[in-house]
RNA sequence: GGGCCCAUGGUCUAGUGGUUAUGACGACGCCCUUACAAGGCGUAGAUCACCGGUUCAAACCCGGUUGGGCCCA
């Protein structure tokens, strides 16, 4: 007996898919196109899960839209930039960049990043992805590169993009500029000190709390409660710091929070963003006590040189021993640090370039509302961090391995000499500029050594994939996109900032949909971490499943959700993957001439077809949503029990021996369409299986270039019918089991007893009778048989509206009458209620279980769809 | 502290006003039916997180509480 192999199937069929060539975008193609604007897989080489999943769902999408006839636009590509690959070229190399020339650390990058790309493209098909690698990127190439900066250069020259001169989130250890986004907010404890100013009219001490007291050296103010009496006196009043003496003034603001700490607070220039804001409410001006490399200033005087946790701690021993250090308490505070390397992030005013954000809040909700979202509840995120952002989004970065920011400043007046984008692409620090000497002051133009921050060219992603700046023609076809997918937690990332550039330099929403997916999370539900040791490595349970396990595993996370790893979703997907493929096998076995549709067909071939045509425009209606779960859930399902358990035991008596039309007409098209709607999930076991069974007789040489299974109308009486059938052969098939009888053993005679028995079974009867292995069998319309009630239901939906109130009782009375007492005349029931009144129940209000009996006990009954089955032994 | 999402048998999960509350994995029992024992038929196992409210009727709608996740401050 042959069995399905994964192991020997997987890669023959990923080898011919490549040699065919199906997962081809063609550029000139007529068919309409779905274009989905792929994540770029960032260059780390390690597979993760969560990359396994995500990928794999937007695969769904992608495989779905191709049976549909559409022209699928689904780059393979890669994102090749910025600091984690120079975090981990520093560290693999055991080098600085600050200690290797410019142009060669960022050589050791390329190659670093290069390494890994062969590596990751075969994940990629190890996990069945179509991407398409004719329409390949990466992003650190220069035809990447080059249209970063023409779209800065076309920004500037329209004045959306300028170099400001205000404080930015700094990172010490990485010495770059950061953006908001770039900044994460992690929970600390840390010393809240007391320590004691001196009011310089009368040497009393005033004492105030802070967690930064290295901060001291620029200190500004003082700030109290305007509703604290206790530190009333205090306003206006000119106070000392400690240490370094410095004059403060003392004022009343109503954002000092009376209750922390002593109820005062100092402001230095600059400890975090509440310090900023009183900076420019108070207009005080910033002194730079910390330097770009994290170490203090000469106003720290004897601290100067000294890193500030050093810095801290010194200070601390030092007011200590002065007796200037009252009291010293743990306390809990959110510090912003360095989404790369942890460091606290502190602020610095140093000259950075900026993108044009705030003023476009209003077109970029507009831009938001336009695009359609899944989940839905995607959008409240996005919106409500587009109405929290406070600055600009900073887009220079004291960085190496990025994109150059292409102009030149003068050294001597600071003009800006942009590039030309016929320039581009172009290495400021490199090439020299097109003009020598300054046009205002005739001073020296030095090429910028700041790049730009990933994101301006991830949020590209959209102009590169639809040929901007490239092939017009192309761009028209394209743009806007159909899909960006991408998980939720870059949503104030890559959606936003590929929103609001769009918005700015195409002036046109990127994408019709956006997909959020979820974090595949460790099979106790907590995030994957290396530091809680609980991280899952794909690649074993690859090799023990196979790619069509790993993809059922996808298939079952919903939308927008996190979900636990579950191993055992990995072993449905292997026995579902076997079972598809066994069907298919005995479909085969009966099909080896393609049935033609015949003029006659049993009603169970007419049910099993008609019932396909509902669960097509059920999957179709979850796909077109991205719900790809719901849909697997609902073809699973069909499959294996509809299909599987209960059609194909129907009529297996006729598809071999009588090769009877109608069952191998339904057999083979309910089972083609089956297998197509589960190749988006399940692609290598149905390549397979239709390879094995169908190909011979269909035109597409694979079955993910085939189309999309045809909808035949609903047969609404085949359907009832069909139900019926099924119903009584599961249940005798059941009785059989609960009798330990094998399900092959013959049964003398069956009976089937019903008022409309004859009508409903028509055509069904043989179906019927070869199925349950019954000698004879026989429907009658009634049995002289003494009938018994065995239990009355109440049915709640009917009595509800009826009775309000008295429906609740009605129902306890019906379920607690003794059956055998029960008096029904003319079906009507007749209670009593605690109140006194009588109600007459008719038939819709209450179902009966009834059960019949033969005085010899030769027989025993089966209950069905309002049926009695006699079964004769 | 704010926004969004989630809470259902041992585990994961379906279920957006009336159901004997779905299925999967695991457990147990029976059955080798010539597509499949990686199968089939069953059994056990859930006071649907908690507290209130709306309603004739709530797992489902509303309010609150607790716990978890993501994002932000």
């Amino acid at each position: 007996m042959p069995q399905y192999d994964w192991r020997e199937s997987e890669p023959k069929w990923q080898a011919k898919w490549k040699e065919w060539e199906i997962h081809r975008f063609d550029p000139d193609s007529e068919k309409e196109i779905f274009s989905i604007d792929n994540p770029p897989r960032y260059a780390s080489g390690a597979l993760h899960l969560g990359h396994a999943y995500g990928y794999t769902a937007i695969d769904f999408a992608a495989r779905y839209k191709r049976l549909k006839g559409y022209n699928v636009f689904f780059p393979l590509c890669f994102d090749v930039n910025g600091t984690p690959v120079e975090v981990r070229v520093e560290k693999v190399m055991g080098v600085k960049a600050s200690d290797v020339p410019r142009q060669e650390f960022v050589r050791m990058c390329h190659e670093f990043a290069e390494k890994h790309i062969d590596e990751m493209t075969q994940q990629f098909e190890i996990l069945g992805e179509s991407m398409d690698s004719s329409i390949y990127y990466q992003t650190d190439a220069e035809y990447y590169r080059r249209l970063t900066q023409i779209s800065f250069v076309r920004m500037y020259n329209r004045n959306l993009a300028y170099k400001g001169h205000f404080p930015v989130n700094w990172c010490t250890r990485c010495g770059t500029a950061l953006a908001d986004a770039e900044v994460n907010y992690e929970h600390r404890t840390t010393k809240l000190n007391t320590i004691k100013f001196r009011d310089v009219e009368t040497g009393e001490a005033v004492l105030i709390a802070t967690t930064r007291p290295e901060l001291l050296c620029t200190c500004l103010l003082v700030a109290v409660h305007p509703d604290d009496s206790s530190k009333a006196a205090l306003v206006g009043k000119e106070l000392a710091t400690p240490v370094f003496d410095r004059r403060v003034k003392v004022v009343a603001d109503p954002k000092v929070d009376p209750d922390f700490g002593t109820g005062a607070v100092m402001i230095c220039s600059i400890g975090d963003k509440d310090d900023l804001e009183w900076i420019m409410k108070y207009h005080l001006p910033l002194e730079k006590g910390i330097d770009e490399s994290g170490r203090m200033t000469s106003i720290a005087g004897e601290y100067e040189g000294m890193t500030v946790a050093d810095a801290k701690n010194q200070i601390i021993e030092d007011m200590k021993v002065a007796g200037l250090l009252t009291d010293q308490v743990d306390t809990d505070q959110n510090v912003g640090t360095c989404w790369r390397c942890h460091t606290p992030i502190e602020f610095l005013k140093i000259p950075q370039w900026f993108v044009k954000t705030l003023e476009f809040k209003e077109r970029i909700h507009e831009m938001i509302d336009n695009i359609d979202w899944h989940p839905e509840f995607m959008k409240i995120r996005i919106r409500d961090w587009v109405d929290s952002l406070a600055w600009d989004w900073v887009v220079s970065r004291q960085r190496y391995f990025a994109t150059a920011i292409p102009l030149w400043e003068c050294e001597d007046c600071g003009d800006v000499l942009i590039a030309e984008e016929d320039e581009c692409y172009v290495d400021p620090t490199v090439s020299p500029p097109r003009i020598s000497r300054c046009d205002a002051c005739g001073g020296e133009y030095v090429g910028s050594t700041d790049v730009f921050d990933t994101w301006m060219d991830s949020s590209i992603s959209p102009l590169f994939n639809c040929f901007w700046e490239r092939n017009p023609k192309m761009f028209e076809k394209l743009y806007p996109m159909n899909l960006r997918p991408q998980s939720h937690d870059i949503i104030r990332t890559w959606a936003f900032y590929t929103i609001l550039r769009e918005m700015l330099l195409i002036g046109e929403k990127p994408w019709k949909d956006v997909m959020i997916h979820g974090f595949v999370m460790a099979p106790d539900g907590r995030p994957m971490h290396a530091s809680s040791g609980n991280i899952i490595d794909p690649m074993p349970l690859l090799k023990q499943y196979g790619g069509d396990a790993m993809r059922y595993y996808a298939s079952t996370c919903s939308l927008g959700m996190d979900h636990a790893f579950k191993e055992q979703e990995l072993v449905r997907g292997n026995r579902l993957a076997v079972k598809v493929w066994n069907i298919m096998r005995l479909i085969g076995a009966a099909c080896a001439d393609k049935p033609e549709e015949p003029e006659d067909m049993h009603p169970v071939d007419r049910w099993i077809i008609s019932r396909l045509g509902g669960l097509v425009r059920e999957v179709e209606a979850k796909n077109d949503e991205y719900e790809f779960d719901r849909s697997m859930a609902l073809i699973q399902d069909f499959l294996w029990h509809e299909f599987a358990d209960h059609y194909i035991e129907l009529v297996k008596h006729r598809a071999y021996s009588e090769r009877d039309e109608g069952a191998r007409y339904a057999l083979y098209n309910v089972g083609l369409g089956l297998l197509k709607m589960i190749s988006v999930f399940l692609p290598h076991v149905a390549e397979d299986a239709y390879q094995n069974s169908f190909k011979k007789h269909e035109e597409p040489i694979s079955i993910h270039i085939s189309s999309w299974p045809k909808t035949p109308d609903k047969d609404a009486d085949a359907e009832a019918k069909g139900e019926r059938v099924k119903n009584i052969v599961a249940a005798i098939r059941s009785w059989k089991s609960a009798n330990g009888l094998s399900l092959n053993s013959e049964i003398a005679r069956i009976e089937i007893v019903g008022q409309s028995a004859s009508d409903d079974l028509e055509g069904s009867e043989e179906d019927i009778r070869a199925t349950i292995k019954a000698k004879a069998l026989e429907i009658k319309r009634s049995v002289e048989l003494r009938e018994t009630v065995e239990r009355i239901r109440p049915v709640h939906n009917r009595l509800g509206p009826e009775f309000k109130a008295d429906a609740k009782e009605i129902s306890e009375i019906l379920a607690s009458i003794e059956p055998s007492s029960l008096k029904i005349e003319e079906d009507i029931v007749i209670i009593e209620l605690s109140n006194g009144r009588r109600v007459e129940l008719g038939p819709e209000f209450y179902t009966l279980d009834k059960r019949l009996f033969s005085e010899k006990g030769e027989l025993e009954q089966v209950s069905v769809d309002g049926y009695s089955v006699l079964v004769y032994r």
